[in-house]
RNA sequence: GUGGUUGUAGCUCAAUCGGUUAGAGCGCCGGACUGUGGCUCCGGAGGUUGCGGGUUCGAUCCCCGUCAGCCACCCCA
């Protein structure tokens, strides 16, 4: 029999699992500070869902199927057309702008790398129906507050920040076709990782002036918007077309955030449907793949679920988070599963155990006992591996005074507690 | 999908030039401790050396294939 999962696919053990938990909690809390509400849809959609957004070729990163009532089906690989078609169907309805969340477990069929999987979490953000800078700051404030509630800061995670409007006015003012165009997109991704001399080559292989290239290049090495205009004869076009983006960044200068973002009109992020702002964190290091992207797509409503709303929104995933975290040495400790463990000295002790351990259960204690009779000094042993705080040790004296031994495992102390006293003295103990 | 690289116990690793019954630590199970835990000591289980084939008297070791992990490319909603 197989041991191991699919490629891609990951069991959650249970350390494993108090991770992801904690990462879901935080997202979870934080999300709901910003007056975020959590949905969800169908882990399986119409296959045409997700072609009608990203076209046929996207069919061989899907898993996808055909089901036994002949429907053609896929695993949701994202969250946003479900998204679009759950406000689409409800729109009128709803007092704009909404904001929406989820938490949910996505796949797509890809070769596996390190960060990615083919199977991943991900928080979905949405704020829907607002066009204003202020809408996309929200966003790109959540999206860093999301890192934050991990112990994570500026010097570890960079927000990278830029906007399809001002790529798409420097291709206006420049005059390019549309196949340049696409080059330079690619070569803005590769931007940094590849030497210059090369990017060089694949624009001039794609027929832009050296005017033209040296232009963009400049544009691509821009990191602050005081740079945008230096030295060029385009300064003012561009500094009108970057006004939103000043506006998102100047909102989170003014809650304190501007320390995390960077000015990069590199950044790429696939598929033409971002009509605006556009946004990702990486690792400081950039060591990793990104951690989290999104932005501003005024036109995929319409698109998706036949309603003019404009919309921005993101998605952060689990994996490459957690590789970061555990890289930080920012993992949380697993929760102990025990908090108190009933021992009893002999077999005739036992009753007694038993109805303790309910008890303090039916309070809200977190109680184990042994499951079999055993030396006290195994029980305790076992309780000690269970990682419980407290211990209650019921002996046959103890049971004729009316009294159990309460144990504090971690402080080495103990003392006789009147059984009515019990829990008490139990919730008295843990608050210490 | 393409190329490279690595696979030994649950985990981290060892095993001389191709040589006898593949070892250690940690972990796990049991015992020494019959009214009190973490320590110590003793014992035990656990391996088709990823899998299949080839070369050889003999393969964890060399060769081929395959599967899986990792890395790069592609892609990244």
């Amino acid at each position: 029999m197989a041991t191991q999962p699919l490629p891609g696919f990951r069991d959650f053990y249970p350390t494993d699992f108090a991770f992801r938990a904690h990462i879901f909690e935080t997202w979870r809390r934080t999300c709901q500070r910003y007056g975020f509400e959590e949905y969800d849809g169908p882990p399986l959609e119409p296959l045409e869902l997700f072609t009608t957004k990203s076209g046929d070729e996207i069919v061989g990163q899907l898993y996808n199927f055909t089901d036994k009532g002949g429907r053609e089906v896929a695993l949701r690989p994202e969250m946003t057309p479900t998204v679009a078609r759950m406000v689409a169907a409800r729109a009128g309805g709803m007092k704009k702008p909404i904001r929406w969340f989820s938490i949910a477990q996505h796949f797509r069929y890809e070769r596996q790398q390190r960060g990615r999987l083919r199977e991943f979490y991900q928080l979905n953000a949405d704020l829907i129906g607002e066009t204003g800078p202020l809408a996309d700051a929200e966003l790109i404030a959540l999206s860093i507050d999301l890192v934050r509630g991990f112990g994570l800061g500026s010097g570890d995670v960079r927000v990278r920040l830029s906007d399809r409007r001002l790529i798409r006015r420097a291709f206006e003012l420049r005059g390019l076709t549309e196949a340049q165009q696409q080059a330079v997109m690619q070569v803005y991704d590769k931007f940094g990782r590849v030497p210059q001399d090369v990017s060089l080559l694949k624009l001039q292989e794609a027929g832009l002036a050296s005017g033209d290239i040296d232009a963009l290049l400049r544009l691509a090495g821009v990191r602050d918007f005081a740079q945008l205009g230096e030295g060029t004869p385009d300064a003012a076009s561009l500094l009108e077309a970057a006004q939103p983006l000043v506006e998102a960044r100047n909102a989170l200068v003014s809650m304190g955030l501007g320390e995390w973002i960077d000015l990069d009109l590199t950044i790429v992020r696939g598929l033409a449907y971002y009509t605006g702002t556009v946004f990702e964190l990486f690792d400081a290091g950039r060591t990793l793949r990104a951690i989290a992207g999104g932005g501003r797509y005024d036109g995929l409503l319409q698109q998706l679920g036949g309603v003019d709303l404009p919309a921005a929104g993101f998605a952060i995933g689990d994996v490459v988070l957690g590789e970061l975290l555990r890289e930080r040495g920012l993992e949380p400790e697993a929760p102990a599963p025990v908090q108190v463990f009933v021992a009893g000295v002999t077999p005739e002790d036992t009753p007694e155990v038993l109805a303790t351990a309910h008890r303090l259960r039916e309070a809200g204690f977190r109680v184990e006992y042994a499951l079999r009779p055993e030396a006290v000094g195994k029980q305790l042993k076992l309780a000690d591996a269970r990682r419980a705080s407290l211990a209650v040790v019921i002996g046959p004296d103890d049971r004729a005074r009316g009294e159990v031994q309460l144990k504090d495992l971690r402080h080495k102390t103990q003392l006789a507690v009147a059984v009515a006293e019990l829990q008490a003295a139990l919730t008295a103990a843990l608050a210490t």
